[in-house]
DNA sequence: GCATAACTGAAACAACTGTTTCAATTATAA
DNA sequence: TTATAATTGAAACAGTTGTTTCAGTTATGC
């Protein structure tokens, strides 16, 4: 027997959960503080959800579907050229709104490289999701899987880069340049007609 | 009066504190585990340092400063081609031997991010060390500061996302296929020659 | 309405946290 | 050798941690 009214209750703390989280980070989570943040108590969170690791690997579960669903909406196909996405995806992402989000998601990856074990839900999908979002328009092009994932690889890293110098440094100017720099470079990669594999 | 014997006990001990975290990471230390480790006592540890954040502080320095005494070693000036210095990092960044070093660093940087205030030494000379070292061939060969600057922002994020990548899959295939792509688009990138600052 | 199961508050548990107190030990300068 | 200051061990302090125990409340199926 499960109360109905119940479920909704588990749903809507997994949310404030989720909510806390993203503004005090994973690292420092305790119990006592997190419950009262969320309008519970430490009883009824181990109740709902077993164990403070199990409440987190929900709450981080939950976050990271939830930027999927925000990036997920940007439709990257529709640009002409891999630059001009990846100049749309690159403002998304360093708008202030969205600093907090990378942050977050730095801190998860720093701790899941750190326990492999406990947060290789996390791990796998890292990389993954992101490819798997980055490489769809090319795939459409015609490229095979092989040559748009690796396209995908390098865009990535670039972002990922990118974002950490920024949130550092906080120097716009230069960091918009070599941005700039490194989409022009972009245009001039042609996964499907690279003749490489040597040196 | 400082006696002198204990003058050097204080860095023996900084030394392996920084041993100690460098294997353990920086986020889940406590005095009593990490006194014993080293083996000496959380007494004295504080006598020493004061307290575990200036402990802290100083054993992340430490590391840093082995870091960049690695890395400054590298000499990629004598390198004809970008492309060809960034692999040879590239080579040395990504062997498994770095690879906790740069979880490491991760994990510091996560942190710092999170309390700016209080890492402040850190998230100043997390870009800049690499900036510097990354720019200065360029420099010689004639680069305007702030074009080398940006050159040198596009290949240190590049590094750090591909790491990312690597460090989360561990694909050895794909990332280094990505590595080598980006790599060739750095050839075609002339900071002097770009006449880009429109669309 | 009643039995039964789902839920929850208060308190306790044992372990751990950084730091301090105080007394003892050690090395140095005289 | 002795006075003085530097160093250290043991224990206590006050606080936190995740989790459990136990009693009490609440809602549900009959």
């Amino acid at each position: 027997m499960v109360r109905i009214a119940d479920q909704y209750r588990r749903e809507e703390l997994l949310d404030a959960i989720s909510a806390y989280i993203a503004k005090n980070g994973v690292a420092d989570v305790s119990l006592r503080p997190l419950a009262k943040a969320v309008d519970s108590s430490p009883r009824v969170l181990l109740y709902y959800f077993g164990s403070k690791e199990k409440l987190m690997a929900k709450a981080i579960m939950r976050l990271r579907e939830r930027q999927r669903a925000t990036f997920g909406k940007m439709r990257v196909g529709r640009y002409r050229q891999p630059s001009d996405a990846c100049r749309a995806i690159w403002k998304w992402m360093s708008a202030p709104e969205s600093e907090l989000a990378f942050q977050l998601s730095l801190e998860t990856y720093a701790l899941a490289l750190r326990h492999p074990k406990r947060f290789a839900f996390f791990l796998s999908s890292a990389v993954e999701d992101w490819l798997e979002f980055l490489a769809e328009p090319l795939l459409r092009q015609g490229y095979s899987t092989r040559e748009a994932r690796a396209f995908a690889t390098v865009v990535l890293a670039g972002f990922r880069g990118f974002m950490l110098d920024y949130c550092a440094s906080h120097d716009r100017k230069r960091v918009d340049k070599a941005v700039e720099m490194w989409l022009e470079t972009l245009n001039t990669l042609h996964p499907n007609t690279e003749k490489s594999h040597g040196h």
